[in-house]
RNA sequence: GGCCCCUUCGUCUAGCGGUCUAGGACUCCGCCCUUUCACGGCGGCAACACGGGUUCGAGUCCCGUAGGGGUCACCA
């Protein structure tokens, strides 16, 4: 039997961390097995754009590579697959017919209670009483109906749930479950108007595209009784279930959930991350609205650098490991090792700082050139191009990045060290620093004078970082200062900032001229500064 | 509230009755390396929710208690 296995994300305009979880197990199960893997869309309630709110769901699955065999097509309008239509929206008349095929069978009945179901169910509530409805306005017959109808009532089809017996399945992640059927009620399938809800459609759905294992969330754990009645009502052939734990919130137990975005924006780590991206993204025009980039958001991590493959291998072990050791795993991998059996059953809380090592590491392996591609861009993006002279900016990047080592962790990070990709007039100097290395110090701005005249004289094939180390340090020596003395007011006048990497290396990169430009602007600007 | 689920270091987890004075990873803290920073190396802090059983023996099995969570729609 070919495994096929399902993810249905309604289109909501972005693709959520916790959903990218649940699809990545549904995906690995599906094509460890030489299985298929199909993306479909609930869309039976919305009301909004679909192609437009499903672009970003859509764009980040392509990211992290979760392919989906069958489903819509990249950019949203049409389906592709032998079941397609693979829109909810597109599919109403299948549900109609399963709908008609329950009415027929007498599993399901026309309920002309209106409001007056509700009432019931508050005052089962009230009187703290399981709710079991009466049945009052059930219409089995076309007589009853009418007279229903002649009241001014209108129908919906409601599913006719047994009232006693359990409903007995197993999970293949939690085991044997049991369910009394007189706890269910009889959920509405259909409206008054005609379109299906949720439950009909999700069954029909599995059962049209043949799904085999229904993989998600514990939320649905609940729902499984009522789905499974629909089912067998329907002839249908279960498929095996597998509730997975949902991912928590930073620090808790709770959901994780795009609602709660300014709650999580409290913890320490999320709050870092979610800073870390927004210093990225307002340089690349990217608005700093928590509600449409976070870090509980996909795209959130595509747009600040992130591989997607540390992202990937985050989310297999949030709920699942192989062992006592192993943390890395590539895809093909995941493929070979993941199993249902050893998802964890508790939910695990998502850990901002823990994502953030793996793209570390994921970072550190990455071949140089590759990571001056992913660099590259964000330099497009900000606007910032500005090389030394006879030096093309891939190969002055990657000078850039080896010298950086892990100071860049995910490839927006190149953004901190923008004052090696700006003309030297438009180098902005740090207030704070500048104040500290260059005003108050007495007589920096001199010294910083004499060291650049010595520098001009430098043989411009000296100025690797050993050969400016030495220099320096001779400079020193014959000043009569320590290397403190002019390092810190020697970093602020070249670079603009307190901290960066190796100074020696910094200059070097920079080359001697830029240095020497970038010294005189620092001076003039003390100059200013003590003027006035 | 009803029903259901879950419970090992701060976090992710290993552990499927003895090999557990509970292992790994992230974080944190030391030390070493490095003229600075980062990396790296070494080391350290830190957990079986509680109470009863069962058993020669329980983190591991059973039952309670507590705590946490999910779900109870003409949403998905």
């Amino acid at each position: 039997m070919t495994v096929r296995t399902r993810f249905a994300p309604s289109p909501t305009g972005y693709l959520h961390i916790g959903g990218v979880r649940t699809a990545l197990f549904n995906w690995l199960l599906a094509k460890q097995a030489g299985g298929q893997f199909i993306l479909r869309i609930d869309d039976t309630d919305a009301k909004r754009n679909v192609a437009e709110a499903l672009q970003p769901i859509l764009d980040g699955f392509r990211w992290l590579g979760i392919d989906w065999d069958e489903g819509p097509t990249d950019d949203g309008a049409d389906s592709v697959g032998p079941q397609g239509p693979y829109f909810q929206s597109q599919r109403l008349e299948r549900y109609q017919q399963a709908a008609i095929q329950l009415l027929e069978s007498g599993l399901a009945y026309r309920d002309y209670s209106g409001a007056d179901f509700v009432k019931e169910r508050e005052a089962a509530e009230k009187a703290k009483t399981n709710f079991v409805y009466s049945r009052n306005w059930m219409a089995e017959s076309d007589e009853q109906a009418a007279a229903f109808e002649a009241e001014g009532r209108t129908a919906v089809v409601r599913l006719k749930m047994p009232r006693e017996g359990k409903c007995e399945f197993t999970d293949l992640i939690r085991g044997e479950q049991s369910y009394d059927w007189e706890l269910e009620p009889d959920h509405v399938i259909q409206r008054a108007d005609g379109t299906c809800l949720y439950h009909l459609a999700n069954v029909v759905d599995d059962h049209d595209f043949q799904i085999t294992h229904v993989v998600r969330a514990v939320e649905h754990l609940s729902n499984t009784p009522r789905q499974i009645f629909i089912a067998q009502s329907l002839g249908y052939q279960l498929p095996q279930y597998a509730h997975l734990p949902y991912v928590a919130e930073p620090g808790s137990k709770k959901k994780l959930s795009k609602r709660n975005i300014d709650k999580y924006l409290h913890n320490k780590d999320f709050k870092r991350l979610y800073q870390a991206g927004v210093a990225i993204g307002e340089r690349i025009g990217i608005q700093p609205d928590p509600s449409t980039f976070n870090p509980v958001l996909v795209d959130f991590y595509r747009d600040i650098g992130f591989l997607p493959d540390a992202v990937v291998n985050y989310l297999l072990l949030l709920g699942w490991s192989l062992d006592d050791k192993t943390e890395f795993f590539s895809k093909d991998e995941m493929l070979q090792q993941f199993s249902l059996e050893r998802v964890v059953k508790a939910a695990a809380s998502f850990d901002a700082q823990k994502l953030t090592a793996f793209q570390q590491h994921y970072m550190d392996q990455l071949p140089v050139k590759q990571k001056v591609n992913r660099c590259l861009k964000f330099l497009q993006s900000a606007d910032l191009a500005s090389t030394p002279p006879d030096c093309d900016l891939g190969t002055y990047l990657q000078t850039i990045i080896v010298a950086a080592g892990d100071r860049i962790c995910m490839a927006g990070d190149i953004l901190k060290f923008d004052f090696f990709f700006v003309d030297d007039e438009k180098l902005v100097f740090e207030e704070k620093p500048f104040q500290k290395r260059m005003v108050k110090p007495e007589g920096a701005g001199e010294l910083l004078s004499q060291f650049a005249d010595a520098l001009q004289n430098l043989p411009d094939d000296q100025c690797d970082a050993e050969q400016l180390e030495a220099f320096v340090n001779t400079f020193c020596e014959s000043a009569s200062i320590g290397l403190g003395d002019i390092i810190h007011a020697l970093r602020v006048a070249t670079t603009g900032k307190a901290a960066g990497f190796g100074m020696f290396e910094t200059m070097a990169i920079l080359g001697k001229q830029r240095c020497l430009n970038r010294i005189g602007l620092a001076l003039t600007k003390l100059q200013t500064i003590v003027a006035n």
